[in-house]
RNA sequence: GGCGGCUUAGCCAAGCGGUUAAGGCGGAGGUCUGCAAAACCUCUAUUGUUCGGUUCGACUCCGAAAGCCGCCUCCA
């Protein structure tokens, strides 16, 4: 069965088509770097994660570029009000971009973009542009003509008349049309500037998406993603720039990720209502928020509450008691080097779950019926040399499809893990020992206070195991 | 005003024109255990916001209503 992709721009399911099989090529919007960022914003990149490492599993070579604003109003403020040069927000919010990213298990892109490094080709497709009579300078300032390009619109299906009726409009005496956007702004004293034949100025807000992507990804590539509230104007106006200059079509797919909400709105910065990654790491695990944002489709909106990560924790828990639980019964560790074939039919399942539009939770689902049948099987009293196999190949598929979602990576290091080990593994000897002559209230104290640090002791017929009590 | 989306069990969240409406959390039973905890197993929506319509048959298609959310302005 092939990919389906839902694409903006048709509103529809598309089979996935590369341009250039089995390159894809891949350009997500990336942060403006002048704050960290939230946990919304950090759901969006979680998801781009997951299309690119499923791509990436489907055996495409994938190409994925995620740009850097380093050049935007907000960071100069933000400079203003800090009494520093906006480069030094830009380089330290960028720099946070990327531990942040990693702390929630994101891969770098193979290119990370940065506005300020890709002035001259912003300049070149602005000169194109002017040239084509797509765009105008006005008093050293650069203006898209929106009225100049047939296909305004066609992304967020809109008309511009129909925008015009309700929009605020800003009276710019600069502008032609109230709906014609900056293509480079003129510097005001204090701004960093960079010079341009039209003089000192900085880019507009969109064009370094057109430029950047073209330059890394070329004139047309397979596809482009960022938050749903990009869609208008910024990617609208990523396409009139692009397809304004190059006669050819932009991305093939527009794949857009809904909004976390919180407390039912959207989460959003100027309404104070968002958490940071940074902050949402000090009470959950990067995987516990993993598993949360991919519970759900990307394309529906989805809350964040303290109760959801919880929920989230506990299933997940579910999963690496089951992965444990194999490792415990089958005694030493199975190499995955081994030629272990998987579950086919959960593969199958999960794959079909996938190639709809990325339904993670579907995917998700099939995830938990095979622990289920993995668990009924660890249940039973004798295991054949069948049942065995049968669990090894259940452990490397449930890995397979952590390795999508980035998940049962295990999070604590692993040097400190061996030390723990021992220390722990003593405590239980001399809890046996208490056990042993009925000193119930030594053995009681030892477990309560272990559990009390985070530790739990299980006791079976085969002995006691411990695991981290994960938060 | 224009455009779009959502409404499924206590909570989160999927599929599907007709088979038992996934999965997770929670809850209830049970297995194990010195007790316990944990783990595991089993069970947990005759019903799909409401009202009409199409159909042999609708939660699924169409229409209307109610509620909620979003974009149209920087925003992932």
């Amino acid at each position: 069965m092939p990919l389906k992709i839902y694409n903006t721009m048709t509103r529809q399911l598309e089979e996935f088509q590369p341009l250039n099989p089995p390159q894809v090529t891949i350009y997500a919007c990336g942060p403006t770097v002048y704050n960290y960022f939230h946990i919304g914003n950090g759901r969006t990149f979680l998801v781009y994660d997951m299309f690119r490492r499923y791509l990436e599993y489907k055996g495409y070579l994938v190409t994925f570029a995620q740009n850097l604003t380093d050049i935007e109003d907000k960071i100069i403020n933000r400079a203003h009000e800090e009494g520093v040069s906006p480069e030094a927000i830009s380089k330290k919010y960028t720099r946070a971009f990327f531990d942040d990213s990693n702390a929630l298990g994101i891969m770098p892109a193979d290119i990370h973009p940065r506005a300020t490094d890709h002035i001259p080709e912003m300049v070149e497709l602005i000169r194109k542009l002017i040239a084509k009579g797509k765009a105008y300078e006005s008093e050293g300032d650069v203006y898209y003509s929106v009225r100049a390009f047939e296909g305004y619109g066609k992304l967020s299906h809109r008309k511009l008349n129909d925008m015009k009726a309700g929009a605020r409009i800003n009276v710019d005496e600069k502008k032609k049309d109230p709906m014609d956007f900056a293509l480079w702004k003129k510097a005001k004293p204090g701004e960093p500037f960079w010079e341009s034949p039209w003089g000192a100025g900085r880019p507009g807000w969109h064009i370094e998406c057109s430029a950047m992507s073209i330059r890394y990804l070329g004139e047309t590539f397979d596809i482009h993603c960022g938050g749903e509230d990009l869609v208008f104007p910024h990617h609208e106006n990523e396409i009139a720039q692009a397809e304004g200059a190059t006669d050819k079509p932009f991305a093939k797919y527009w794949m857009h990720v809904a909004f976390l909400k919180m407390g039912g709105e959207k989460m959003s910065k100027s309404l104070g209502n968002f958490v940071t990654v940074r902050e949402a790491l000090k009470l959950y695990s990067a995987e516990a928020i993993r598993y949360f944002m991919l519970s759900s489709h990307y394309r529906s909106p989805l809350d964040f509450s303290e109760e959801s990560l919880k929920e989230a924790n506990a299933a997940l828990q579910r999963a690496y008691n089951c992965l444990e639980n194999i490792k415990l019964k089958l005694g030493s560790p199975t190499g995955d080097t081994e030629e272990i074939p998987l579950i086919t039919e959960s593969v199958a399942a999960f794959d079909a779950a996938m190639e709809e539009d990325f339904n993670t939770s579907r995917a998700m689902a099939v995830l938990f019926e095979l622990v289920t049948a993995l668990n009924q099987k660890l249940a039973e009293k004798t295991l054949s040399a069948e049942d065995i196999t049968y669990l090894k190949s259940g452990e490397k598929t449930l890995r397979l499809f952590g390795s999508i979602f980035g998940l049962f990576g295990g999070q604590a290091a692993k040097e400190d893990e061996n030390t723990l080990d021992g220390v722990v593994k003593l405590l239980i000897q001399l809890r046996q020992e208490a056990r042993a002559r009925k000193d119930y209230a030594t053995a009681d104290k030892v477990r309560n206070e272990l559990t009390q640090l985070g530790i739990s002791l299980e006791d079976s017929p085969q002995g006691t195991n411990w695991k981290r009590i994960l938060q």
